[in-house]
DNA sequence: CGGGATCCGTCGCGATACTG
DNA sequence: CAGTATCGCGACGGATCCCG
């Protein structure tokens, strides 16, 4: 699913669809999932989510922003310190993630259910 | 997303991770909402998402299927005939999808919420 | 009708290096 | 600490033609 956050108005059908359009991205799910917990800054997501590059993390941060479904805040200091909330848009998802954290637990348990 | 439903089993992290890597895939989704509605022939589902090209609808269709989420039906007939259906597992996500429709239709309703 | 095969563009994403 | 810049690969996905 391309070009997420780059909807041409005109084009999506369903709200299903948009909402995806929103949550793709290799990271975003589980960023948002992340920050479910709380406020965090940019090294500590780095340190939760290991695989992810810091050039991702920070364009998917990015993205997540513009969508308005995170907030970041600069601290002006001398070691800089950046922080990533939910807004109140962004935690509305959680219903969202939450079904599938438990859809997740529920049918990949472990790593059966790989046989159709 | 890359690489969907071609998991290697020590990567992924979390659960809701490994739900996303089923869902993704631009159409997935879209396809999984439409048989929530009941079983569905090939051509009725590109009817019903008309801008998909049947390469990638028959592509996210087996995806679907090796993810055991729909079942493919094929009757051997003289014009061919083949139904699409969720499996148990499939039905199992309507929670998931449930959840996304509510909030994109909450969230996303016309083309407000775009400004930040 | 329901595909499969092939060709090809695009862009998502990773690796690496540099900066205020 | 929290980025930005550049490079390149390969998956994703569209178009077109062919088949049982």
């Amino acid at each position: 699913m391309p070009r997420a956050s780059q909807r041409k108005p005109g084009v999506q059908g369903c709200a299903v669809e948009r909402t995806m359009s929103l949550i793709d991205g290799k990271w975003k799910i589980i960023v948002l999932y992340k920050l479910l917990g709380g406020t965090l800054r940019f090294n500590e997501l780095r340190r939760l989510i290991p695989s992810v590059t810091q050039r991702m993390l920070t364009h998917q941060l990015r993205e997540l922003e513009a969508d308005g479904l995170i907030v970041r805040t600069v601290y002006a200091q001398v070691p800089p310190r950046v922080e990533y909330t939910l807004s109140a848009r962004g935690r509305s998802l959680e219903p969202v993630l939450l079904a599938m954290k438990e859809w997740g637990d529920a049918n990949l348990s472990s790593s059966e259910a790989y046989a159709a």
